[in-house]
DNA sequence: CAGTGAGCGAGCTTCCGCTTGACTT
């Protein structure tokens, strides 16, 4: 045993540090958190100042066995977690089940793990900071206090009951997604006409080339439009005015947790918790710093290895060394910026992470470059019929500096401006040769919906959520059923163009494709309807700059300038008799909408949520006839659908038809559209429509399944409804609707097993059901 | 689980932030 035990928070880190600080000293990890509020209560005593009361969970129960047996090994224990107020608190709690004397016991911070780094750490330590500590538990509590309160109101008051959760950061990450869909919903496009002319101009090797200019103005009806284009007949176009400007572009700052969900998502198409997971695993190969942070720092070394690789492979002229300063005040920046740990492994194997990684490198090297220089080019042509002009716009490359490594990648609501294109040289006076000349209808857009990486982008400029919270909340919200990724068709619309050519002007209409979207991020009525209540009730909580409020509040605690029971006491008042006025006065949501009536029986039509989901529903229940009730699309929303629509869905459960004999009818069930044929069920296809398929495309689906099936089945007990089957990871038996893993011993002889065997099997997995509950996973059943 | 939708009440769920593997139907 080494005569000092230094603690950090993640094994990769330690495995490193242990390197540099030599024989003397051991270096081990808590992976986190060891202790946190007791789980299946509230874990507070509000009544006794907000006392916390902490446990050890299970699954760190065998880290803190093999910490305190390090510790009581060893002279001295070093507590070198991260240097933000998580950190200061996974010391604490350490130091609390370590049995440390806080008075005495040694803290170290460092920022980057560099030799120079550590070793000015251990010279320089400190004690732990209680303020700082304080700030944290208060975090911990009140985050506790509003899940733990707000969640149970919800499952009394929603009509649907299955586990809704809310929380300070879900369900403002919900609200977001759910204003931005009412905000494009409302949106009405106008359209105007954009005028492109075409000319012709001799380059610098005399070869004619066509550039293009645009009009004076955006025209506001097409009659404008083809008034303007009427005016030009016959015109000359003379350069009027030149102007050159040189531009400048700057690289972007190295990667945070942030920016990387950002670029993989734009240019490499990962979504967040995919890139964080490649990330982990450069990480603990060593290939890249740690993956979760919020500081744009690179440590010394880094940039002097970052100088010597840039002018190294491009020269003196392309280095410019740069600070970068965070935008975000709510950065803790306890680690560095996300760069490659040796920036002279430009590339590494491995065709997923390489792609990654190859991002990262890039981005950390241009952001060490020069800037780019560009010259504008800005010429205004003369129409001599109307004197008017058109502006000609080029840009020409003059250095390309950062340019040669890395341009940063761009949101789809911030692409407005074209690329530009470069102009043959051009004279004052010059009269040019006309080609064409077009007037194109273009219609505004509404705002875009968030990607998963937006979001994450969102959430940090309003400062709510953390690094490694950022994908898992995205999860968290998809889980709970309050958003959904997908995609979706556009529709065509129609759009008109004129065209003045030959002296004469002609109109055309054209279709284009709109709104289409992929793995975009959509409310569903869930959503809409928790996220209304929420805001309704619980306003101060669901506002945008709740959390940077408190933040400031838990700033002043770690500064000790505030007392963290009196914050949360001035939280909680007002907080609880929300709660409490909520339970007692809300009425159970439904988040009912009125479609209009029946025109068969004259009955109301309401589209709300019912226990399973969003539903139609035709009549009351006190009618003496039965109402009538019918599920929506996936796509469909009760707060979008119209009457015509909902009157659509009434059409199933249809029949349609005979195959082999036995009827096919198709219906909705509760986990989506399905067949029925001989008894036996077929989920369709994603790209079958239940309200429009025919016999003639369910019937493979029948027999291609049967196969798959036989494919997979080994044995089947048809009476006990026993079936043993193969699965990606070996055989298990199926009873019914549920499945049992087969022990080990019995896996190779599967196919031999008789129905007492597996009944055996399932007697002894259900007297003893696995321990640990699996991920869970949602997949469709057959 | 292949239907249902009211209301009652059993017994269940839930937060955010710090870390990785064990395990998978």
């Amino acid at each position: 045993m080494a005569k000092n035990l230094v603690i950090v928070e993640s094994p990769a880190k330690a495995k490193t540090i242990e390197k540099i600080l030599g024989t003397d000293f051991e270096v081990t990890s808590c992976f986190g958190h060891i202790r946190d509020l007791e789980k299946d209560d509230m874990g507070v005593d509000i009544q006794d100042n907000f006392r916390p009361k902490y446990i050890i969970p299970e699954d760190k129960e065998k880290v803190v066995k093999d910490l305190k047996k390090m510790a009581k090994g060893s002279e001295e224990v070093w507590l070198a977690t991260d240097e933000d107020r998580e950190g200061e608190a996974i010391s604490w709690h350490l130091s609390e089940v370590l049995g440390l004397d806080p008075a005495s016991t040694k803290r170290i911070v460092f920022h980057e793990i560099t030799k120079p780094a550590i070793e000015k750490a251990v010279k320089t330590p400190r004690l732990l900071d209680m303020n700082l500590v304080n700030a944290q538990q208060a975090r911990r509590i009140l985050d506790r206090i509003v899940g733990f309160e707000l969640s149970p109101v919800l499952w009394r008051k929603m009509s649907m009951r299955n586990s809704l959760s809310a929380g300070r950061v879900q369900s403002v990450a919900v609200r977001l997604i759910v204003e931005r869909e009412r905000e494009i919903n409302q949106f009405t496009p106008t359209s105007s006409f954009k005028v492109d002319a075409y000319f012709t101009a001799k380059d610098t090797s005399g070869k004619s080339v066509t550039f293009k200019a645009e009009g004076p103005t955006k025209f506001k009806s097409a009659e404008d439009a083809e008034k303007f284009l009427q005016s030009c007949i016959g015109a000359e176009y003379t350069v009027r005015d030149i102007q050159v400007k040189p531009a400048k572009k700057s690289p972007a700052a190295p990667f945070t947790t942030s920016t990387l969900q950002q670029e993989a998502s734009r240019k490499l198409g990962y979504s967040v918790s995919k890139t964080m997971l490649l990330a982990q695993k450069l990480y603990e190969s060593g290939n890249i710093t740690y993956m979760r942070t919020d500081s744009v720092n690179l440590s010394e070394t880094a940039m002097n290895d970052i100088q010597k690789a840039i002018t190294g492979s491009y020269g003196d002229k392309y280095y410019q060394a740069r600070k970068y300063k965070n935008k975000n005040d709510a950065a803790q920046e306890a680690h560095e910026a996300i760069r490659p740990t040796y920036m002279e492994n430009s590339s590494i194997d491995d065709s997923d992470t390489k792609r990654l990684y190859d991002l990262i490198w890039k981005r950390t090297i241009a952001s060490q470059m020069s800037d780019a220089e560009l010259e504008k080019t800005i010429a205004k042509i003369n129409i001599s019929t109307n004197n008017e002009d058109l502006t000609a716009s080029g840009e020409v490359l003059k250095f390309d500096g950062f340019l040669k490594v890395y341009l940063e990648g761009k949101d789809e609501d911030e692409d407005e401006e074209e690329k530009e294109g470069v102009l043959p040289p051009l004279s004052l006076k010059q009269v040019l040769g006309f080609k064409e000349m077009h007037a194109t209808e273009r219609f505004s857009r509404p705002p875009a919906r968030y990607t998963e990486a937006s979001l994450v982008k969102k959430l940090e400029e309003l400062g709510i959520g953390r690094p490694s919270t950022y994908a898992p909340t995205i999860t968290t919200v998809q889980k709970r059923n309050y958003v959904e990724k997908r995609d979706r068709e556009g529709v065509k619309r129609e759009y008109r163009i004129l065209h003045l050519q030959n002296d004469q002007v002609s109109k055309e209409t054209a279709t284009e494709n709109t709104g289409a979207e992929k793995a975009k991020l959509f409310p569903t009525d869930l959503g809409l309807v928790v996220t209304d209540f929420l805001n309704q009730y619980f306003d101060s909580v669901m506002d945008y700059g709740f959390t940077a409020k408190i933040e400031n509040e838990f700033d002043e605690i770690a500064h000790g300038k505030k007392q963290w029971s009196k914050m949360l006491n001035e939280f909680y008042k007002p907080f609880h008799k929300d709660i409490e006025d909520t339970l007692e006065n809300a009425e159970r949501v439904k988040g009912e909408h009125l479609l209009g009536t029946d025109p068969e029986s004259g009955k109301p039509v309401v589209a709300r949520m019912g226990r399973y989901g969003p539903m139609i529903q035709i009549g009351s229940v006190e009618d003496e006839e039965k109402p009538r009730f019918a599920r929506l699309k996936a796509d469909q929303s009760i707060e979008t659908i119209n009457l015509e629509e909902a009157m659509e869905l009434f059409k199933l459960p249809r029949i349609l038809g005979e195959f082999e004999g036995t009827e096919v009818t198709v219906n909705i069930g509760r986990f989506g559209p399905y067949a029925q044929h001989d008894k036996k069920f077929y989920s369709l296809k994603k790209e079958m429509d239940p309200y429009t398929v025919g016999l003639d495309e369910i019937a493979p689906l029948i027999v291609e399944k049967r196969a798959a099936k036989a494919e997979r089945t080994i044995k089947v007990f048809e009476k006990e409804k026993i079936q043993i089957l193969k699965g990606p990871y070996g055989p298990y038996i199926k009873q019914g609707l549920r499945n049992f893993k087969i022990p080990k011993e019995k896996i190779d002889t599967a196919a031999d097993l008789t129905l007492e065997d597996a009944k055996a099997i399932i007697e002894e997995v259900k007297a003893n059901p696995p321990k640990k509950k699996a991920a869970s996973r949602k997949k469709k059943s057959d």
